[in-house]
DNA sequence: GATAAGTACCTGTACGATACAGCTATCTGA
DNA sequence: TCAGATAGCTGTATCGTACAGGTACTTATC
C-alpha cells in the first residue's frame, strides 16, 4: 500500500532535481556573466577541487569531476591564460602535468563561492537552522547515492 | 552564535547544490544517450511541462522554462520533426503557436520518466520514505526559493 | 478605422561545454 | 629492449543556449 506513495515521491525527487538542474543553469548563466566575470565556465568546479584536494593532474581532476581529460585540458588551458592556475612538470612521471591554483585562482574561487554562498543565505533567509542542516545533509545522501551508482 | 554554524551550512547546501549539478548533468548524458535515445536534448523538459500544463504558446513555455524564445523555438522544430509534438496556429491570436504534445510524445515522455523514477529508487533503496519524503519537500522549497528570487 | 507601439515567433549567428578519435611523448613490465 | 599502456594535447563535431534582427500580427489611441 505505501508502495503507491512512494512512487510519487519518487517522481516528486525526480522533477525536482530536474527543475533545480534548469533553475540552477539559469542562476550559473545569470550571477556568471554579470558580476563575478571570468569564472564563468566549469572554472569554478575545477579550482574548488583544487583548493579542497590540492594540486593534481589532469587526468585526476578529469575522473573526480566526470569529465573528458580533453574538456579539462581546455578548461585548464583557459585557467592558465587568466593567471589562475599553473602547470608544472611531474616530476614522478614525464607525461603528466600538475595544476596547481595561483593565489589569484583562489581569490577569484572564494569570491564566487562566497557571492553564492549570500545568495543561498538570501533565498534561505525564512528557513529554519533545521531546515537547512536537513537539507544540506539530504542533498550530502543524495550526491553520496549517485556516485556509488556511477561506480557500479 | 549561531551564524558561523549558518555559514557553513549555507556553504554546503552550495557545495551540494553544484555537485548535484554536476553528477546529474553526467547521469542525463549516460541515460539519455544510451537506452532512451531521441529524447536527449531539453525536450524531456518541454514535453513534461506540455504534459503537466496543457497545450501551450512558445512565450509560455520560455518563461516557464527560464529559456530564450529561440531557443525553445528550436527545441520544438526537433519535437515536431521527430513527431512528439504538433503546432497548430493559436486560433485567439493570429501571432501565436500552440505546442501540443502527441500520443508518441506522451509515451517517450512517460517513458523517460519512468527509467528516472526507476534509477532514484534504485539510488535510495536504502532510505527511508520518511527521508525521501523530506528530501521531496525541502527540494521543493529549494526550487520555490530559487524561483522567487529570480523574480524579484 | 488608421496607425503607432508592442508582441510572438522565427532565423542568422555566435559561443561555451562537452565528447570522441587520433597524435606524441613517456612509462612499465615481461 | 620493446610492446603495450597511459598522460596530455589537438582536431573536429554536437548540443544547448543567447542575442540581434526580421516579419507578421495584435492592441491601443486618436
Amino acid at each position: 500500500m505505501s508502495d503507491d506513495h512512494d512512487e510519487s515521491t519518487l517522481g516528486r525527487i525526480e522533477t525536482e532535481v530536474a527543475l533545480l538542474m534548469r533553475f540552477g543553469e539559469a542562476t550559473r548563466r545569470a550571477t556568471g556573466t554579470a558580476e563575478h566575470r571570468v569564472l564563468d565556465r566549469a572554472a569554478y568546479v575545477i579550482l574548488r577541487h583544487l583548493a579542497d584536494a590540492g594540486p593534481q593532474n589532469v587526468s585526476a581532476l578529469a575522473a573526480r569531476l566526470n569529465l573528458d581529460g580533453s574538456t579539462v585540458t581546455r578548461q585548464v588551458s583557459a585557467l592558465q591564460r587568466d593567471g589562475l592556475i599553473t602547470r608544472t612538470p611531474d616530476p614522478s612521471d614525464g607525461r603528466g602535468t600538475v595544476i596547481s591554483p595561483t593565489p589569484a585562482g583562489l581569490q577569484r574561487m572564494a569570491a564566487v563561492q562566497a557571492a553564492r554562498t549570500r545568495l543561498y543565505g538570501d533565498m534561505l533567509a525564512d528557513w529554519s537552522a533545521e531546515d537547512r542542516d536537513t537539507l544540506a545533509a539530504l542533498l550530502g545522501r543524495l550526491n553520496q547515492a549517485l556516485v556509488n551508482r556511477n561506480r557500479r
